[in-house]
DNA sequence: ATGCCGCACCACGTGCGA
């Protein structure tokens, strides 16, 4: 099984990439952020004719999320059960493949940065936490009956300095904050697979860097995207790796794809 | 580097991003 993330920035600013992708790559499950677009505007036909089902979370111009399946999708939640959000941040599908269940979420978390005209208001780092600490408690609940659940997505947090070019910059930033660390720790010693870092304890592994000041040239790049799996699937881990040829690409994201493999449990 | 690039949209200016 092959399962990929990737933050898109815009699903239509970037759909004819993202089709040779998909017809060169063959992922069975594709999670994307940041399509940027509502429903009536999701290319759910283009999509189809390369073989692939989607169930979205739209929002218009910001955040928007989505699955794409060679196997139907069945949602099982749009949103983080029992948390409001007013920003279109996590989707949850259920498949059925290989004989066994799985349960797949696509995920955007906040950046938690202020805005530049404003630098010391908190409130967008406070529902970063919040966001965090409603997704470890629904991490805590897909745990139960030892579900096989693989989450991917733009997680937004450096975990450690061997995740970002230059680590002595981004101390104080709301992706490097100990707050958000020490949470997504969490979830890893709770038994949640980091699979890139699980299978490659010393490389980067970036799968993000600027458009601006030739950061991809310059390798100026972190790891903030992730695919999780659940204990019940650690030993299943076959691969994962970043393919920086979607970031070379003519108007490609700032972000690349993140691609694992499993094998059948 | 309170925005170098790039996206969307109540669009030739602004909000957002990491």
């Amino acid at each position: 099984m092959k399962v990929a993330t990737l933050n898109i920035n815009s699903i239509n600013a970037r759909l004819d990439n993202l089709c040779e992708w998909l017809k060169q790559n063959q992922p069975d499950v594709l999670f994307l952020q940041e399509i940027k677009c509502e429903f009536n505007n999701f290319p759910f036909f283009d999509l189809q004719m390369y073989g692939y089902d989607a169930k979205i979370l739209g929002q218009k111009s910001y955040n928007g999320v989505a699955i794409l399946s060679k196997y139907k999708l069945n949602v099982r939640a749009e949103n983080i059960p029992d948390f409001t959000d007013e920003n279109a941040r996590y989707i949850e599908c259920e498949t059925f493949m290989n004989n066994q269940n799985y349960v797949f979420a696509s995920l955007y978390l906040p950046n938690g940065n202020p805005s530049y005209n404003n630098p010391s208001d908190i409130s967008k780092f406070e529902y970063k936490l919040k966001w965090m600490d409603a997704f470890i408690n629904h991490t805590e609940k897909l745990q139960i009956n030892n579900r096989n659940v693989v989450l991917g997505g733009d997680f937004n947090v450096i975990l450690s300095e061997n995740d970002v070019y230059n680590p002595q910059e981004f101390i104080g930033n709301a992706l490097y904050r100990p707050e958000v660390q020490n949470r997504l720790k969490y979830i890893t010693r709770r038994g949640w697979c980091d699979t890139y870092r699980t299978l490659y304890p010393l490389e980067h592994g970036y799968t993000f860097w600027d458009y601006t000041g030739g950061a991809f040239i310059n390798d100026l790049g972190m790891r903030i995207d992730y695919i999780l799996s659940s204990p019940s699937m650690t030993d299943c881990l076959i691969d994962c790796r970043v393919d920086r040829d979607f970031r070379k690409r003519e108007k490609s994201s700032d972000h690349t794809v993140l691609i694992a493999e499993f094998k059948d449990l």
